[in-house]
DNA sequence: CCTTGACTTAGAGCGCACTCGAAGCCCTAG
DNA sequence: CTAGGGCTTCGAGTGCGCTCTAAGTCAAGG
Protein backbone atom coordinates (compact mmCIF):
# COMPACT_ATOMS: atom_id res chain seq x y z
CA UNK A 1 0.00 0.00 0.00
CA UNK A 2 1.89 3.45 -0.99
CA UNK A 3 0.87 6.34 1.06
CA UNK A 4 -1.67 7.69 -0.53
CA UNK A 5 -4.21 4.92 0.25
CA UNK A 6 -2.99 4.68 3.43
CA UNK A 7 -3.88 8.29 4.40
CA UNK A 8 -7.65 7.45 2.78
CA UNK A 9 -7.67 4.77 4.74
CA UNK A 10 -6.35 6.00 8.34
CA UNK A 11 -7.68 9.33 7.67
CA UNK A 12 -4.89 11.51 8.12
CA UNK A 13 -3.13 13.00 5.35
CA UNK A 14 -0.10 11.85 3.76
CA UNK A 15 1.67 15.07 4.86
CA UNK A 16 0.93 14.00 8.41
CA UNK A 17 2.05 9.94 8.02
CA UNK A 18 5.39 11.33 6.97
CA UNK A 19 5.71 13.89 9.27
CA UNK A 20 4.66 10.78 12.14
CA UNK A 21 7.72 8.69 10.57
CA UNK A 22 9.82 11.68 10.67
CA UNK A 23 9.79 12.45 14.19
CA UNK A 24 9.42 8.65 15.28
CA UNK A 25 5.54 7.87 16.08
CA UNK A 26 5.66 5.27 12.72
CA UNK A 27 8.54 3.26 11.89
CA UNK A 28 10.86 4.09 8.60
CA UNK A 29 8.80 2.58 6.13
CA UNK A 30 10.08 0.31 3.44
CA UNK A 31 10.66 1.92 0.10
CA UNK A 32 10.17 0.16 -3.95
CA UNK A 33 12.86 0.59 -6.12
CA UNK A 34 11.73 4.14 -7.04
CA UNK A 35 11.97 5.30 -3.26
CA UNK A 36 8.51 5.05 -2.77
CA UNK A 37 7.19 3.85 0.70
CA UNK A 38 4.63 0.47 0.61
CA UNK A 39 3.22 -0.31 3.48
CA UNK A 40 1.49 -3.02 5.27
CA UNK A 41 -1.97 -2.96 6.39
CA UNK A 42 -0.94 -4.20 9.55
CA UNK A 43 0.46 -0.31 10.22
CA UNK A 44 -3.30 0.47 10.45
CA UNK A 45 -3.83 -1.05 13.72
CA UNK A 46 -0.82 0.66 15.21
CA UNK A 47 -2.62 4.07 13.82
CA UNK A 48 -5.66 3.30 15.18
CA UNK A 49 -4.12 2.84 18.12
CA UNK A 50 -2.40 6.18 18.14
CA UNK A 51 -5.67 8.04 17.46
CA UNK A 52 -7.10 6.46 20.49
CA UNK A 53 -4.02 8.04 22.77
CA UNK A 54 -4.74 11.38 20.59
CA UNK A 55 -7.98 11.40 21.43
CA UNK A 56 -7.47 10.60 24.79
CA UNK A 57 -5.55 13.29 25.07
CA UNK A 58 -2.09 12.21 25.00
CA UNK A 59 0.94 14.68 23.90
CA UNK A 60 2.95 12.74 21.07
CA UNK A 61 5.69 13.22 23.06
CA UNK A 62 4.41 10.69 25.40
CA UNK A 63 2.70 8.61 22.71
CA UNK A 64 6.96 8.96 21.28
CA UNK A 65 8.14 7.10 24.65
CA UNK A 66 5.70 4.60 24.39
CA UNK A 67 6.55 3.94 20.44
CA UNK A 68 10.61 3.94 22.16
CA UNK A 69 10.08 1.71 24.78
CA UNK A 70 8.18 -0.71 22.92
CA UNK A 71 11.46 -0.54 20.05
CA UNK A 72 13.36 -1.16 22.84
CA UNK A 73 11.57 -4.18 23.72
CA UNK A 74 10.76 -6.53 26.66
CA UNK A 75 12.52 -5.24 29.27
CA UNK A 76 10.23 -1.77 28.58
CA UNK A 77 7.24 -4.14 29.02
CA UNK A 78 6.05 -3.12 33.06
CA UNK A 79 7.14 0.40 32.35
CA UNK A 80 4.68 0.31 29.06
CA UNK A 81 1.73 -0.90 31.69
CA UNK A 82 2.40 1.84 34.06
CA UNK A 83 2.24 4.66 31.55
CA UNK A 84 -0.71 3.22 30.32
CA UNK A 85 -2.36 2.96 33.56
CA UNK A 86 -1.65 6.46 34.66
CA UNK A 87 -2.65 7.56 31.08
CA UNK A 88 -6.07 5.98 32.09
CA UNK A 89 -6.10 7.76 35.04
CA UNK A 90 -5.76 10.95 33.40
CA UNK A 91 -8.99 9.78 30.68
CA UNK A 92 -10.77 8.65 33.59
CA UNK A 93 -10.73 12.10 35.54
CA UNK A 94 -11.05 14.18 32.46
CA UNK A 95 -14.02 12.03 31.77
CA UNK A 96 -15.60 12.74 34.43
CA UNK A 97 -15.15 16.20 34.34
CA UNK A 98 -16.76 16.32 30.83
CA UNK A 99 -20.04 14.59 31.51
CA UNK A 100 -19.79 17.65 34.47
CA UNK A 101 -19.87 20.15 32.15
CA UNK A 102 -22.54 18.32 29.78
CA UNK A 103 -24.71 18.50 32.82
CA UNK A 104 -24.26 22.07 33.22
CA UNK A 105 -24.38 22.60 29.57
CA UNK A 106 -28.16 20.37 29.67
CA UNK A 107 -29.27 22.93 32.14
CA UNK A 108 -28.08 25.98 30.20
CA UNK A 109 -29.75 25.37 27.32
CA UNK A 110 -32.90 24.04 29.22
CA UNK A 111 -32.46 27.67 30.31
CA UNK A 112 -32.49 28.76 26.86
CA UNK A 113 -35.32 26.66 26.05
CA UNK A 114 -37.68 27.81 28.81
CA UNK A 115 -36.97 31.38 28.75
CA UNK A 116 -39.06 32.13 25.33
CA UNK A 117 -35.96 33.84 23.34
CA UNK A 118 -37.28 37.05 25.38
CA UNK A 119 -35.76 39.62 27.53
CA UNK A 120 -36.35 37.18 30.53
CA UNK A 121 -33.02 35.15 29.82
CA UNK A 122 -31.70 38.32 31.26
CA UNK A 123 -33.07 37.47 34.57
CA UNK A 124 -32.14 40.77 35.86
CA UNK A 125 -28.60 41.11 35.31
CA UNK A 126 -27.15 43.07 32.43
CA UNK A 127 -23.73 43.50 31.20
CA UNK A 128 -21.61 40.15 31.27
CA UNK A 129 -23.63 38.67 34.05
CA UNK A 130 -26.54 36.78 32.94
CA UNK A 131 -28.19 33.52 32.80
CA UNK A 132 -24.08 32.42 31.50
CA UNK A 133 -23.41 31.75 35.17
CA UNK A 134 -25.71 29.39 35.37
CA UNK A 135 -26.54 27.44 38.15
CA UNK A 136 -23.03 26.35 39.70
CA UNK A 137 -22.31 23.48 41.74
CA UNK A 138 -19.74 24.58 44.67
CA UNK A 139 -17.12 27.25 44.24
CA UNK B 1 -11.05 42.04 44.15
CA UNK B 2 -7.65 42.46 42.11
CA UNK B 3 -6.02 40.90 39.11
CA UNK B 4 -4.21 38.75 41.39
CA UNK B 5 -6.88 36.92 43.64
CA UNK B 6 -9.16 36.69 41.03
CA UNK B 7 -6.23 34.80 39.13
CA UNK B 8 -5.74 32.53 42.44
CA UNK B 9 -9.49 32.18 42.88
CA UNK B 10 -10.38 30.76 39.18
CA UNK B 11 -7.37 28.88 38.72
CA UNK B 12 -5.87 31.41 35.47
CA UNK B 13 -3.01 33.19 35.67
CA UNK B 14 -3.23 37.04 35.83
CA UNK B 15 -1.40 36.99 32.42
CA UNK B 16 -3.91 34.96 31.12
CA UNK B 17 -7.06 37.33 32.35
CA UNK B 18 -5.79 40.13 30.96
CA UNK B 19 -5.05 38.23 27.44
CA UNK B 20 -8.82 37.15 28.01
CA UNK B 21 -9.78 40.87 28.54
CA UNK B 22 -7.68 42.23 25.26
CA UNK B 23 -9.62 40.10 22.90
CA UNK B 24 -13.03 40.27 24.70
CA UNK B 25 -13.73 37.32 26.47
CA UNK B 26 -13.80 39.16 29.38
CA UNK B 27 -15.52 42.75 29.88
CA UNK B 28 -13.81 45.43 30.36
CA UNK B 29 -12.90 45.53 33.92
CA UNK B 30 -13.26 48.71 35.73
CA UNK B 31 -9.76 50.67 36.88
CA UNK B 32 -9.54 52.37 40.55
CA UNK B 33 -7.79 55.46 40.64
CA UNK B 34 -4.50 53.79 40.39
CA UNK B 35 -5.49 52.21 36.66
CA UNK B 36 -5.85 48.88 38.24
CA UNK B 37 -8.67 46.26 37.38
CA UNK B 38 -11.34 45.83 40.37
CA UNK B 39 -13.57 43.09 39.61
CA UNK B 40 -16.64 41.70 40.91
CA UNK B 41 -17.19 38.11 42.04
CA UNK B 42 -19.74 37.73 39.58
CA UNK B 43 -17.07 37.63 37.03
CA UNK B 44 -16.20 34.39 38.68
CA UNK B 45 -19.49 32.46 37.17
CA UNK B 46 -18.44 33.74 34.20
CA UNK B 47 -15.13 32.64 33.99
CA UNK B 48 -16.88 29.11 35.35
CA UNK B 49 -19.12 29.17 32.64
CA UNK B 50 -15.53 29.77 29.71
CA UNK B 51 -14.05 26.78 31.74
CA UNK B 52 -16.57 24.54 30.43
CA UNK B 53 -16.66 25.60 27.40
CA UNK B 54 -13.21 26.07 26.72
CA UNK B 55 -13.07 21.95 28.70
CA UNK B 56 -15.40 20.68 26.37
CA UNK B 57 -13.36 21.49 23.62
CA UNK B 58 -15.01 24.85 22.15
CA UNK B 59 -12.00 27.31 20.95
CA UNK B 60 -11.78 30.89 21.98
CA UNK B 61 -13.07 32.21 18.50
CA UNK B 62 -16.73 30.10 19.11
CA UNK B 63 -16.79 31.46 22.82
CA UNK B 64 -16.19 35.47 21.82
CA UNK B 65 -18.88 34.22 19.22
CA UNK B 66 -21.56 33.85 22.30
CA UNK B 67 -19.73 36.56 24.19
CA UNK B 68 -20.44 38.74 21.60
CA UNK B 69 -23.99 37.59 20.80
CA UNK B 70 -24.77 38.17 24.39
CA UNK B 71 -23.25 41.59 24.26
CA UNK B 72 -25.43 42.01 21.64
CA UNK B 73 -28.62 41.99 23.67
CA UNK B 74 -31.93 39.48 23.47
CA UNK B 75 -32.12 39.38 20.22
CA UNK B 76 -29.37 36.88 19.78
CA UNK B 77 -31.19 34.85 22.26
CA UNK B 78 -32.15 32.27 20.12
CA UNK B 79 -28.75 31.69 18.11
CA UNK B 80 -26.94 31.66 21.25
CA UNK B 81 -29.68 28.58 22.29
CA UNK B 82 -28.68 27.15 19.19
CA UNK B 83 -24.79 27.82 19.19
CA UNK B 84 -24.82 25.71 22.76
CA UNK B 85 -27.41 22.80 21.21
CA UNK B 86 -25.10 22.61 18.31
CA UNK B 87 -21.97 22.71 20.98
CA UNK B 88 -23.80 19.97 23.35
CA UNK B 89 -24.28 17.59 20.02
CA UNK B 90 -20.08 17.64 19.32
CA UNK B 91 -19.74 17.06 23.42
CA UNK B 92 -21.59 14.16 23.14
CA UNK B 93 -19.88 12.64 20.22
CA UNK B 94 -16.96 13.12 21.51
CA UNK B 95 -17.77 11.79 24.82
CA UNK B 96 -18.53 8.99 23.01
CA UNK B 97 -15.43 8.58 21.47
CA UNK B 98 -13.47 9.13 25.00
CA UNK B 99 -15.53 6.45 26.19
CA UNK B 100 -14.46 3.91 23.43
CA UNK B 101 -10.82 4.78 23.75
CA UNK B 102 -11.33 4.51 27.54
CA UNK B 103 -12.80 0.57 26.97
CA UNK B 104 -9.92 -0.09 24.59
CA UNK B 105 -7.49 1.21 26.77
CA UNK B 106 -8.70 -1.05 29.35
CA UNK B 107 -8.86 -4.20 27.38
CA UNK B 108 -4.77 -3.24 26.13
CA UNK B 109 -4.12 -2.58 30.10
CA UNK B 110 -5.42 -6.02 30.64
CA UNK B 111 -3.58 -7.70 27.88
CA UNK B 112 -0.52 -6.03 30.06
CA UNK B 113 -1.56 -7.07 33.06
CA UNK B 114 -2.25 -10.94 32.24
CA UNK B 115 1.22 -11.33 29.84
CA UNK B 116 3.43 -11.04 32.56
CA UNK B 117 6.22 -8.41 31.58
CA UNK B 118 7.36 -11.17 29.35
CA UNK B 119 8.03 -11.44 26.01
CA UNK B 120 4.94 -12.61 24.53
CA UNK B 121 3.75 -9.18 25.29
CA UNK B 122 4.70 -8.04 21.89
CA UNK B 123 5.83 -9.60 18.90
CA UNK B 124 3.44 -11.88 17.47
CA UNK B 125 0.79 -12.63 19.37
CA UNK B 126 -1.45 -9.83 20.43
CA UNK B 127 -4.41 -11.31 20.30
CA UNK B 128 -5.59 -9.54 16.88
CA UNK B 129 -7.42 -6.86 19.02
CA UNK B 130 -5.17 -6.03 22.14
CA UNK B 131 -1.98 -5.12 20.67
CA UNK B 132 -2.71 -2.97 18.33
CA UNK B 133 0.68 -1.83 18.22
CA UNK B 134 2.67 -3.51 16.03
CA UNK B 135 5.90 -1.43 15.17
CA UNK B 136 9.18 -1.16 15.89
CA UNK B 137 9.98 2.89 15.24
CA UNK B 138 13.10 5.03 15.05
CA UNK B 139 15.23 3.36 12.48
C1' DC C 1 12.66 57.76 52.28
C1' DC C 2 13.17 53.70 49.92
C1' DT C 3 12.38 49.15 48.75
C1' DT C 4 9.23 45.57 47.58
C1' DG C 5 5.78 43.61 45.12
C1' DA C 6 1.58 43.78 42.65
C1' DC C 7 -0.10 46.01 39.16
C1' DT C 8 -0.25 48.46 34.10
C1' DT C 9 0.60 48.29 28.69
C1' DA C 10 1.73 46.59 23.93
C1' DG C 11 3.99 43.40 21.76
C1' DA C 12 7.14 39.48 21.15
C1' DG C 13 7.87 34.60 21.86
C1' DC C 14 6.66 29.79 22.66
C1' DG C 15 5.09 24.80 22.26
C1' DC C 16 2.23 21.95 19.93
C1' DA C 17 0.69 19.48 16.03
C1' DC C 18 0.36 19.80 12.00
C1' DT C 19 0.35 21.79 6.99
C1' DC C 20 2.30 23.39 3.05
C1' DG C 21 5.74 24.59 -0.60
C1' DA C 22 9.39 23.87 -3.83
C1' DA C 23 12.07 21.18 -6.61
C1' DG C 24 12.59 17.01 -8.44
C1' DC C 25 11.82 11.77 -9.58
C1' DC C 26 9.07 7.92 -11.51
C1' DC C 27 5.32 5.55 -13.85
C1' DT C 28 1.56 5.31 -16.93
C1' DA C 29 -1.91 6.75 -20.38
C1' DG C 30 -2.72 9.05 -24.63
C1' DC D 1 7.19 11.52 -26.66
C1' DT D 2 4.86 14.07 -23.38
C1' DA D 3 1.72 15.36 -19.87
C1' DG D 4 -0.23 14.24 -15.51
C1' DG D 5 -0.46 12.53 -11.12
C1' DG D 6 1.53 10.76 -7.15
C1' DC D 7 5.42 10.23 -4.88
C1' DT D 8 10.16 11.99 -2.60
C1' DT D 9 12.85 15.41 0.81
C1' DC D 10 13.17 18.93 4.20
C1' DG D 11 12.54 23.30 5.75
C1' DA D 12 9.39 26.96 6.35
C1' DG D 13 4.83 28.49 7.62
C1' DT D 14 0.29 28.29 10.24
C1' DG D 15 -3.14 28.65 13.96
C1' DC D 16 -4.10 28.13 18.57
C1' DG D 17 -3.81 29.49 23.22
C1' DC D 18 -1.37 31.12 25.96
C1' DT D 19 3.09 33.01 28.35
C1' DC D 20 6.44 36.11 29.03
C1' DT D 21 9.17 40.58 28.66
C1' DA D 22 10.12 45.33 29.26
C1' DA D 23 9.35 49.57 30.97
C1' DG D 24 6.74 51.95 33.89
C1' DT D 25 3.15 53.25 37.89
C1' DC D 26 1.51 52.88 42.49
C1' DA D 27 0.60 51.78 47.64
C1' DA D 28 2.21 49.92 51.74
C1' DG D 29 5.77 48.55 55.21
C1' DG D 30 10.33 48.94 57.58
Amino acid sequence: MKIGELAKRCGLSAHTLRYYERIGLLPYADRDRSGQRDYDASILDWLEFLRRLKTTGMPIRDMLRYAQMRADGDETFSERGALLRKHRERVRTHLADLEACLRSLDKKIAFYGKAKQRTDADDGLHEHEDEDTAPRPGA
